[in-house]
DNA sequence: CATTTGATGTTCT
DNA sequence: GAACATCAAATGC
C-alpha cells in the first residue's frame, strides 16, 4: 500500500504524472472489493489555480478537506449527479488535490456484476463513471487512503514516457488563463488497451 | 455525424 | 437563484 507520506512529501504536478500506472482499490458496502490502474489525472493547485474550488485559499465547509494533510480523499458531488474522486496532496494548510479521471479495471466489482449481470466496460474514462464503478460516494469524503476502504498500491507498473500525454484540463473554461495550463495527464488509449 | 438538452443536488452569493 | 472539475440520450443536419 502507498503511504500517506508519498502524497504529502511530493510535488503535486509530479504526483499527477506519477500516479499513472498506480493501482486504486476500494472496498465499499455497495460494490465490494474492486480496483484498477489509474490512466488519467488532473492536478488542482489550490491557492494559485482559478479552476480549483480552493482558489486563493478559499476556505468553505466543502474545501476544508483539501486543507488537511495529503493522502486523504476529497469527494464532492458534481452537477447533482456525479461523485468525483480526488486525492488530497501536500502538507496541512496547502489545498492541493488530484482528480482521478479514468481507471482501467483489473478487479471488477463482483457485487455489481452479480446484481446487474451485464458485462462492464473495462476502461472507465470519466470521473463520474469510475466512482460509480468503485462505489465511491461523498460518504467517503476525507477518508484516509491508508485504510481498508480506499487505498492505492504500487505494483511496479511503469508507463513509458512516450505513452503519456498532457494538456489542458476538462470542463474548466470558466477559469480564464488557468484553463489552458497543461495539468491533465493521461495514458494513450492504445496503450491502455494493451495493459 | 455534431450539437443540445435533461437529469439532478449541493454550495455559495 | 445561479453556478457547477458530468454523462447519456435526443435532436438536428
Amino acid at each position: 500500500m502507498i503511504s500517506r507520506n508519498y502524497f504529502i512529501e511530493n510535488d503535486t504536478l509530479w504526483l499527477a504524472r506519477d500516479l499513472l500506472g498506480k493501482y486504486l482499490f476500494s472496498n465499499t458496502i455497495s460494490n465490494g472489493l474492486c480496483g484498477g490502474i489509474i490512466t488519467e489525472t488532473e492536478a488542482y493547485l489550490g491557492s494559485i489555480d482559478k479552476a480549483s474550488h480552493a482558489w486563493n485559499n478559499r476556505r468553505t465547509p466543502r474545501t476544508e478537506t483539501m486543507f488537511q494533510s495529503g493522502g486523504i480523499a476529497y469527494i464532492y458531488l458534481c452537477y447533482g449527479i456525479h461523485h468525483l474522486f480526488n486525492i488530497v496532496t501536500n502538507h496541512h494548510g496547502i489545498p492541493h488535490a488530484i482528480l482521478i479521471r479514468a481507471l482501467k479495471l483489473t478487479h471488477p466489482p463482483q457485487l455489481l456484476l452479480a446484481k446487474g449481470s451485464k458485462t462492464l466496460p473495462l476502461h472507465f474514462n470519466g470521473p463520474g463513471k469510475l466512482t460509480k464503478a468503485l462505489g465511491i460516494t461523498t460518504h467517503y469524503n476525507a477518508t484516509p487512503l491508508d485504510g481498508d476502504r480506499i487505498w492505492l498500491e504500487d505494483r511496479q507498473l511503469i508507463i513509458p514516457p512516450q505513452q503519456v500525454l498532457s494538456g489542458p484540463r476538462i470542463g474548466v473554461e470558466y477559469a480564464g488563463e488557468d484553463a489552458l495550463l497543461p495539468w491533465r495527464f493521461w495514458v494513450k488509449e492504445e496503450y491502455v488497451a494493451s495493459l
